[in-house]
RNA sequence: GGAGGGGUUCCCGAGCGGUCAAAGGGAACAGACUGUAAAUCUGUCGGCGAAGCCUUCGGAGGUUCGAAUCCUCCCCCCUCCA
């Protein structure tokens, strides 16, 4: 592929690439020297679950690799002790070495449902590197020379930092160094390009001055836009409980696409699926045509998202068991369950297990005070017959369905033979 | 180092001796409407329970018939001065 065609295609659905014009010429010089580029992108080791918001600038990542360039990945797990201070109002907390290491695994676990592994030429495996390698070691003379080469009037300069100062909010020294330490994993591994996202923009500049500072050609900067999350308001986060993550369930995953705000499915078309721009104009035909209802490029969209992450069968049969519960109201063949020990052990000092154990052991019900409100509400309902009665008999030794609201589980006296644990629900946390 | 202001239920935020499980808002959940969209309206929103009981207002003590509210000590946060 052409430079030219490269560069287009690289800065499709990116907000900002900086400076102008200097991809096509950093292609054209590395075709020229048949080499590829080093492409950095950092992760902060905070939160263990990579979600769809992350995959923005993964899928431009994979596309660097698809391309025959080399991706490199930097955990920052030294950076990540002191925390990104990035869009933040306040300090944040500092992460214990066990818990960045912990979080760092499973990431890197997670990295490669986008990128490829063990890739065949021309593609070339990932470059992994902690910035603790560089880090940990550093002397204090060091740390002082990083420091001479950046000054506070240009990282006061940066829109959060300039806000709290004013006013008059607490800014740590250490979170000061953050946007330097990032800057310095460019020069550690002489990036030629950083992506991020747009809030990125001030840390990944930095990087380009210090690069220059020692002696490197400075950086390319890519921005990717932030990926609003299923609130519509927020970015995804998963400390804000708005997020899909990539290794949910199927049926989860179609779910929460599906309770996505409409206003938000363009942007999300664009910037989480594989989607190609004719397709992107298709749907935004589609979705400027009254007689379209939005709601079927929605499903679409949910198809399209879990087919990424789960393949075709299973987003065959989520779309398929989503139509039957939600638009048909009807039980789906798929449903995960729960069983007798699990209601057993929501019995506590009740006389026996009842509708509301039920409820606290499905998982709708927080507490038994909050099952009861939901029976008072008319929300639940046994194989489809609403239950009213909070003394209303249940039979342990039968299969049923159990629904509150629009959640809906199936109860079974014990696993079926030969059944594997529920889908989604093992093993994925941290640190074990 | 000095002076001052704070820490309330998931979040914000009122309360400042009993009527306080604690106003109001947000979030969340449920119901109506619907496309698990948006908007709107309604209800619920510490735990266990029949009444009632138990735990909660940074922590530990104390005063009081009674404390989120008063006192003592401690911890933490913020602002200003140096």
């Amino acid at each position: 592929m052409t430079p030219e065609d490269q560069a287009r295609l690289l800065a499709q659905g990116t907000e900002e690439v900086l400076p102008e014009g200097g991809l096509l010429a950093r292609l054209e010089r590395c075709a020229r020297d048949k080499r590829p580029l080093r492409v950095k992108q950092g992760f902060d080791p905070t939160a263990p679950d990579i979600h769809l918001g992350h995959t923005v600038g993964m899928r431009k990542l994979r596309r660097f690799q698809d391309l025959g360039h080399q991706v490199v990945l930097i955990v920052g797990d030294f950076t990540g002790m002191v925390g990104d201070p990035s869009g933040r109002s306040k300090t944040r907390p500092q992460l214990t070495e066990a818990e960045v290491e912990a979080n760092a695994r499973t990431y890197l676990e997670q990295f490669y449902r986008v990128l490829e592994r063990a890739p065949r030429p021309p593609r070339l495996p990932v470059e992994i590197h902690r910035n603790g390698e560089w880090f940990s070691t550093m002397r204090f003379m060091e740390i002082m020379k990083l420091a001479s080469e950046y000054t506070v009037a240009r990282l006061l300069e940066r829109d959060d930092f300039a806000k709290r100062f004013k006013a008059g909010h607490p800014i740590g020294v250490h979170e000061l160094m953050y946007p330097l330490m990032q800057g310095f994993d460019s020069v550690a591994i002489r990036a030629d390009v950083e992506l991020g996202g747009t809030e990125q923009k001030f840390n990944l500049l930095v990087g380009r001055a210090l690069q220059e500072v020692r002696g490197q050609e400075p950086q390319l900067v890519m921005t990717v836009p932030i990926l609003p999350g299923l609130d519509g308001v927020q970015r995804m986060s998963k400390s804000l409980g708005n997020y899909v993550g990539i290794s949910e369930s199927p049926a989860e995953m179609f779910g929460k696409i599906m309770s996505l705000p409409d206003a938000l499915m363009e942007d999300y078309w664009r910037l989480v699926t594989d989607a190609d721009e004719r397709e992107l104009r298709e749907v935004r035909a589609a979705l400027g045509d009254a007689a379209v209802n939005p709601m079927t490029v929605k499903r679409r969209l949910a198809h399209r998202i879990v087919l990424m992450y789960h393949g075709a069968e299973a987003a065959r049969r989520a779309e398929q068991d989503f139509e039957t519960q939600f638009s048909r109201r009807e039980t789906p063949e798929h449903l995960e369950e729960f069983h007798r020990a699990a209601v057993m052990a929501a019995v506590g000092n009740a006389p026996r297990a009842g509708v509301v154990e039920l409820l606290v052991a499905a998982g709708f019900a927080a507490s038994k005070g909050a099952a009861r409100r939901l029976v008072a509400q008319g929300a639940v309902r046994i194989d489809g017959e609403r239950v009213t009665a909070l003394d209303a008999p249940v039979d342990l030794d039968a299969v049923f369905v159990v629904r509150a609201g629009r959640r809906m589980k199936r109860y079974r006296p014990a696993p079926e033979a030969g059944s594997g644990p529920a889908r989604g629900a093992q093993g994925r946390a941290a640190g074990s």
